[in-house]
DNA sequence: GTGGAGGTCGTGAACGTTCACGTGAACGTT
DNA sequence: AACGTTCACGTGAACGTTCACGACCTCCAC
């Protein structure tokens, strides 16, 4: 049975060695204060003066013990000072994919609020993976002070993997999550896009999907309403899954979708990558966009401004996403009110260019 | 004056807080594992084997500790547990830019590497500015066991910041600094690209660098030697620097390029974003790419094959520096012989797609 | 000479864990 | 009945640092 708590395999003893000491002697415990002050003839306490820049401590003999310091390769060891000294946090953050521009986006928020609090963040990319998100967890739940992140597992799962760690989840939302929750109105994003395409004349809007086709994410839902609302036609066989988040993936939906319906005039797609993708599709089989077929992205990468045609594309503010998460942490881990409603939420905004 | 071991000033003490405790009574310290056992009626050690799920303990009480722990909100000190168990490593990774592409990609690759060794890897983004670079190692200087990095400060100065960890800096020669090097062989790489363009018929050739107009930096005296190497005209004005790294500064510098030497006939970016604003300034003056005007970049990003003409480029494996840079840093730490000649150094395959 | 002040330095304790032992009790075995 | 085993659990020590406090020396004023 895996417990909550235990160390995972993965976190055994490593071998410690002296760093970049003078090698010959193998292998060799790290320098301690109590060896410096032994060399340098003083006491702990004054090798910590000197080594912290405090006071009381004689200019002649800091120096030497500088010097003694130097020469031992001493560094003290950053447990022992935590022990001691607290307010030292955390953070982990995990990505589930550091190819797409979104993710390295997002994380520039994150680090930028976590910059701002004095926190150090550590950053795990899950690669999409199931598993590798719960080994994350394992790790951060006793490496870390506060957890961040895209998750595919389910609530519960997470839960048993993060033994009580406050934890915000991206994208997920705050009904649907026991955890904080930080995200994007696919809602009312979607309904905007799907609009403007409408306002365009178009009634045969496609749509592909970066969720499993059993498990539909809210972008999907968005879709579908948004479609039904205008009163188009709307079935299964007029969203296809992208096998991945990517571009290839969407080349490859978008093939399937133009194969099951000939008669298509918009797609969307569940992010930028998907987009651009399905536009080379589109392109690469004669029809131009957007005039035979308009395409339209959800992310608002800056790659969209420089493919051909130039994208539209419901941006959202990742950064702000970033920060938003990390806010959203810190006040679970104070005992502070979360962020709620239009504070903790980024609405996409409509980017008109050229390819819908 | 600055020590190299103390602390620096946003590194103070931060009220610690309970975690998503029932709140109500205000501030209250983290609940510690002899809280646990006094409240369930054991020692700390029970305590231990409950949480750790190590043997020799009557299921029983272990699900009676857990539930104590549970209600406690009781989470081990990472800093005692790494005091006494060795072996946690932390890296510090300090990037530039985490906007362009380049980076992440290459933080992939530490990632990758770290976890393979069980370190762990925390991200700074220095944003390509000399004092929060320094912030970065002042923070690293005792809170990691390594770092791995690019940095714009000249030696002497990341070393005061850094007093003795362990040190990779990217792309930096390994003669040009005392640190661990790991990079790319810009001239292997240059060489190719110009050759490439003269066998096209190129004979005026211009450069978009990224360096800064009096620091010449490897990818600069590369291309000057490739020139002159095939007897090219150049001087000062076939080189002209990009204000920054990205698309925006490549559109403006090649205007500046496009201004001093119209004659021209090829123009080399720095890096592929800086390639991609040239094929942009070049479209918007009437010029067709790469029949008026070829345009060669430097990164080989995934982005180059989405735009229109797909971009030429020097490409280069980001992933495999990121691993490297970590492979050496270990050795570094181990007191291993360093890396050297092809088995650390990248060197840059031409891809040749439309623009040049 | 006495007292106080200020500067320099050392000593025990504490931080929260885990590790290496030690201690009983319960249970069999001969 | 005596003894060994196994199981469940507790006790001191150790990890490497900083903090609070006290000791000592020197210098100067009275």
């Amino acid at each position: 049975m895996h417990s909550v708590w235990a160390d995972n395999a993965d976190d055994q003893e490593r071998e410690p060695r002296a760093g970049q000491a003078p090698r010959g002697d193998g292998i060799r415990r790290r320098a301690t204060i109590h060896d410096v002050a032994q060399l340098a003839g003083v006491s702990r306490q004054t090798v910590s003066r000197a080594v912290n820049d405090k006071g009381e401590i004689d200019p002649a003999t800091k120096e030497r013990v500088l010097e003694v310091a130097r020469l031992l390769d001493y560094r003290p060891s950053r447990f022992a000072r935590g022990l001691v000294r607290k307010g030292a946090v955390t953070a982990g953050l995990v990505l589930p994919d550091l190819m797409n521009p979104f993710f390295p986006e997002v994380a520039a928020g994150v680090l930028e609020a976590a910059e701002e609090r004095g926190w150090q963040v550590v950053v795990w990319d899950s690669r999409t993976d199931e598993n590798r998100e719960l080994q994350a967890l394992d790790k951060f739940s006793h490496q870390a002070d506060a957890v961040v992140g895209y998750f595919k597992n389910p609530d519960d799962v997470l839960a048993q993997h993060l033994g009580g760690v406050p934890t915000v989840v991206l994208e997920r939302g705050p009904h649907q999550t026991r955890f904080g929750a930080v995200g994007i109105d696919a809602a009312a994003g979607v309904a905007q896009g799907i609009a403007h395409l409408v306002r365009a004349g178009h009634r045969r809007i496609g749509m592909l999907d970066g969720d499993r086709i059993d498990a539909p994410g809210p972008r999907r839902e968005a879709f579908l309403a948004a479609v039904r609302q205008h009163g188009l036609p709307v079935d299964g066989s007029w969203v296809v899954p992208s096998p991945e988040h990517s571009v290839a993936g969407g080349e490859a939906a978008m093939a399937q979708l133009l194969d099951a319906r000939p008669e298509l005039t918009a797609a969307f797609g569940f992010n930028d990558l998907i987009a651009v993708g399905a536009m080379r599709t589109a392109r690469r089989r004669g029809l131009r966009v957007p005039d035979d077929l308009a395409v339209l992205g959800f992310d608002g990468l800056a790659l969209g401004e420089l493919v051909e045609p130039a994208l539209t594309t419901l941006h959202i503010d990742k950064r702000r996403l970033g920060r938003l998460a990390v806010e959203q942490v810190a006040r679970l881990s104070t005992g502070q009110d979360p962020l709620t409603g239009a504070d903790g939420w980024v609405i996409p905004q409509l980017v008109v260019r050229a390819s819908a």
